[in-house]
DNA sequence: ACATCAGGTGATCGTTCGGTTACATCGTTT
DNA sequence: AAACGATGTAACCGAACGATCACCTGATGT
């Protein structure tokens, strides 16, 4: 399960410094910009999953960064100012920030914000446990039960499952699993490789091998995690 | 719930004065020593929770005094230096401090770096002990019982039962091990360091090092604290 | 109805990982 | 100086795991 990584925007070094040793503390991957520009290069090119990012700050402002981060991507954003009056008035700019927060504020203030924000937009990954039915996946444990029955699985098959469980609804198809959970590239394996796996998990956990109710094929295009029953013909 | 307990090392009172005030604010008692041989006295009498140690004071320098109180104890060490790139050589050296702090630092950060060492350390415990069937952990003597029974651990062997015990439930890495009970960053050593030591804490504390009940291996993953009876099919 | 293709099934083989033991090193103790 | 205990390193073994293949099954389209 990939670390979300945040990219903090600050004029000041230290500022810097200690959010993202804050927000490393909390299970987040660092990134860091000086400046509006560098913070527009880094956004595009590292594709950072929330940017907190401070009002003045050298090039180009706060302000401007966020609309245009905004205007280009989907990334949610986080805007620190200092005056808490100024709040009131920015919202009304339509920059589109997903939250605000004043100077100074506490750190775990701006953790939880960071988090609330990633929960609010979908982009939360930080799930430690899923439960659909008879069966629970639990992240942290890395135990996966059953109708309260223990079922052990392989690292693979585990992340396999893990995979569909969180994309529970979306098909994946045999490339984008082979990138998710092998961390492959399409021309390093075939389907085959998929499809044995998946066919062992579906012995583990599936109370009818050969009539699965949770991972269904869709043919031609791949598998789709299934949290809801299905009415037999 | 017992206050968490700080001693703070330097060797200008003043300094001193201002760090143990820091602390206090932050609901931390505060302990004092001004040279490293007042240091090492106070660790032995007073068992701190954690220690805040310059790395220039008279009769014994801070690193020989962190190296030791890391030998013969559990006790976390934040060390303090002058140059941030004496951090990084420093850091090779295998003094096993948690954490390094370059002064001048703000008084945040430094309550806030406490407070993660001893979170990740697991020797956060306001909690004093831990005790999970027949095992029992007092982080305040720093003695295990099994069945009543005293057992002897060496400091890495307690550090890391603590650190396991109190993540009860989660898988930690061998790289994560490696970082908060060694403080080693994962290049520094490899995952036999871990196994190895991994078994000599089973053979003292499991009633069957073969077929472990307290301290779970989750394969390709890492090892997991159990105090929950599993059922197995 | 038949050919074709995607997916399912089972067996096999090489590799990896964790457990285990033995040994080297360093500091402390006697 | 010798003995001991704690720690780190290296080597080995065996079981578990993962990748590949060969073959089967059932759906789809002409």
């Amino acid at each position: 399960m990939r670390k979300l990584r945040v990219l903090v925007v600050d004029d000041e070094p230290q500022m810097v410094g200690i959010i993202a040793y804050v927000l490393e503390q909390e299970g987040f991957e660092a990134l860091t910009a000086y400046d509006g520009e560098q913070a527009l290069l880094k956004v595009a090119g590292e594709r950072p999953d929330i940017v907190v990012l401070d009002a003045v700050i050298p090039k180009i402002d706060g302000f401007e960064v966020c609309r245009r981060i905004r205007q280009q991507t989907a990334i949610p954003v986080i805007m620190l100012t200092v005056k808490r009056e100024e709040v009131d008035r920015i919202r009304g700019l339509e920059l589109g920030a997903d939250d605000y927060v004043t100077k100074p504020f506490s750190h775990q203030e701006l953790a939880l914000r960071v988090k609330a924000v990633l929960r609010r937009t979908g982009m939360d990954r930080t799930q430690e446990r899923i439960v659909s039915g008879e069966l629970s996946i639990d992240f942290q444990r890395y135990q996966v039960t059953l109708c309260d029955q223990l079922v052990d699985l392989t690292p693979i098959e585990f992340r396999l499952l893990g995979c569909l469980a969180s994309n529970a609804g979306r098909v994946l198809t045999w490339q984008a699993l082979l990138k998710e959970v092998w961390s492959y590239e399409e021309w390093q394996a075939g389907p085959e490789l998929v499809k044995v796996h998946i066919r062992r998990l579906r012995k583990k956990i599936e109370l009818a091998p050969s009539g699965p109710r949770l991972i269904l094929t869709v043919r031609g295009v791949g598998y789709r995690f299934c949290n809801q029953i299905v009415t037999e013909p």
